[in-house]
DNA sequence: ACCCTATTGCGAAAAATTTCGCACTTGTAT
DNA sequence: ATACAAGTGCGAAATTTTTCGCAATAGGGT
């Protein structure tokens, strides 16, 4: 069976702990506009450690959560995501669309790293191919 | 009042046709895993028009369904909530990140492109600053 | 040592979502 | 013209998710 997706409430409070990398019920609260009731939070939190999406340790007499799986991992898995949804797997189409959004600049020095980034990709690709 | 996220179902079906570019009740079922009924998808799209999120039109006595945002914006919007939440803002990062995994590979074309992009970028952005 | 407050455990009410059945309509093929 | 298949409209049952109350527990400060 392909891995279910998380409900609404479980996806926002998920990314609230991503954003934190740890926490507690309080902190994550803390993060959430319009935050449910403490319990509320904590209910969620104990569905998405039955899922395996998250695991706690305890700290004094608190629970502190966190992400099961890294926060790389992660966020490689939605980049491919998007990647593949909308811009038909092609990462140059996606930079392409990003710079052109006429909200966002490009500083120099982040052309610069994209230029390394490039390179460095191309030196393993060539190495790779021999 | 933010923009209320879409359900499980309702994202799910909504990717569905994003990824169709327009469809009608039954080439959205073919593209679902262990779709549900025809009628429960006509219900949710129906749900995704009141939301806004959907419209469509006839044809014929079908009706046709499009995501009433542009996919353009859709992909931009996407790209721009992965990079912040996961990669700090950075484009740069998302782009090595992509790069790094060891399951993609790179080919010279795309290489070729980024640098053209970021040339691009580089022109625009002496132009914005002048 | 003791109290007070924050936290957990459990369980169930409330709300939201998903699911589909049934009746009706309308193209379409014959 | 007519019957049939495929589509729509409506509404409500079933399921899932969200929400929180209440009791018990355990730290931490004084």
């Amino acid at each position: 069976m392909t891995e279910r997706e998380l409900t609404r409430r479980q996806r926002q409070i998920m990314d609230a702990l991503i954003g934190l990398g740890e926490g507690t019920v309080s902190q994550i609260v803390d993060q959430i506009q319009n935050p449910p009731s403490y319990n509320t939070v904590r209910k969620i939190l104990s569905i998405l450690e039955e899922l395996g999406q998250v695991v706690h340790t305890t700290s004094g007499r608190k629970f502190v959560f966190r992400p099961k799986r890294s926060a790389e991992l992660l966020g490689s898995q939605a980049l491919r995501k998007v990647v593949r949804m909308f811009f038909g797997g092609s990462i140059e189409k996606a930079v392409a669309t990003y710079f052109s959004d006429s909200k966002s600049t490009l500083s120099n020095e982040q052309i610069a790293e994209l230029h390394a980034i490039i390179e460095e990709a191309k030196k393993r690709k060539n190495k790779g191919d021999k």
